[in-house]
DNA sequence: TGTACATCAGTGAACGCGCGTTCACTGATGTAC
DNA sequence: TGTACATCAGTGAACGCGCGTTCACTGATGTAC
């Protein structure tokens, strides 16, 4: 209906430009988690979403797969920092992955549109065509997965886990997780089993039944 | 470079136009496998890679989502079909779990673009403003889970698998291999673990360790 | 303290493009008589 | 057997739209002298 989401906005102070850049990621965040859906998030919309002009953009970014990377890059900080805080309030190894992968499918489940975009593969643009390069992309979920590898081997280490080969466990693990929270994103009506979450985690960390 | 992919067609003869449907949704999907971005597969796209002029599609077709209806549609058959030579041409429970379960993981390997189209979530679209209904998407995968279901069953009643909840242990294991075929499919180029899908598949099925 | 000027944040108009969809049509093929 | 005609498969041109991007610009703000 109305074109202007954001009317009234009075433009920063000389020096003080970088703050759009931070309005035109907010902004592009919005729009995903508003629509679910990252073609949404188009360079003339997160411009009208932000209240600006879009060429007032390219101030900011290069070109428009810029901005999507700006997104994914804040989603996965702010999903490590949530990894980390989870860890931190828990006591014991087996708590702490338990909080852990927990507070991991809280993010998908509070932020379905980010957590695809974020590994939906859907977003794996145009290296020929855009700014970006193949390293700004091959990085992005690496410390997600060494915090998850990091509980499961403390785990192992107390005894409350068994493993034969840390590493691979470590990724099955996290594909479990990526399984359930991508899929409870994409189709949020399938009536998933209440305990499916304690069900994926304890088979793939192979948790022993002796509690710690 | 050039436009014209399929140049010299030849009309259909009189009663036999339904042909062409079939011709548009194989030129969609091998769009959809030479892309592996859904988002390429749009109407003029198709009807570029087709051969045919755009607006030939609505004589078959009422709108662009119901022709990538169609691609999931074929899809989901032919996955279904997969899994059930598997488990035919295998003998034993345990020997047909492993089967349909790398019968699974094959087909993401083997058609990734469409894999992510079906299972991916991000075509959800505008039922709406589409020709599509809410029964058109919701059935689409059950076929497949209740093929799924049904050899962890046999496992479990053949005494090579353990379970307390059937029903939950059997969508635990699907998302498993959901996670590692949707993970695959988006990240190639990640060092998997060459017995992932074995350590996947025997946690979350808990089989046990006496051969059947 | 006053003023000329450089800098900076952001804009408005315009471009070419591919898209989905519509419309009236063409021309080959089979059928009725 | 011949011919008029209805049917059917498929087309070409055009539409309005939102897109990414470019360009020259405006006007407020801070700075040098």
């Amino acid at each position: 209906m109305d074109t202007e989401k954001a009317p009234a906005r009075t433009r920063n102070r000389r020096g003080e430009g970088g703050r759009l850049r931070d309005e035109i990621v907010e902004a592009a965040i919005a729009l995903l988690d508003e629509t679910g859906d990252e073609s949404a998030v188009t360079l003339r919309s997160v411009a009208r979403q932000a209240g600006i002009a879009a060429p007032s953009i390219y101030r900011h970014f290069p070109d428009q797969p810029a901005i999507m990377l700006a997104v994914v890059q804040k989603a996965f900080t702010e999903l490590n920092a949530r990894l980390r805080a989870a860890m931190d309030a828990a006591d014991g190894p087996r708590e702490r992955l338990f909080a852990a992968c927990h507070s991991y499918l809280r993010f998908a489940l509070d932020h379905p549109g980010r957590y695809r975009t974020m590994f939906g593969g859907f977003w794996t643009p145009d290296l020929n065509e855009s700014s970006l390069t193949e390293e700004d992309l091959a990085t992005l979920g690496d410390e997600s997965k060494e915090l998850l590898a990091g509980v499961l081997q403390d785990c192992v280490t107390a005894g409350v886990a068994t493993s034969t080969d840390l590493a691979a466990d470590a990724i099955a693990l996290w594909l479990g997780l990526h399984g359930l929270a991508h899929q409870r994103a994409a189709s949020p009506a399938f009536r998933w089993p209440p305990d499916i979450a304690e069900r994926v985690i304890t088979a793939l960390a192979h948790l022993t039944d002796k509690k710690a």
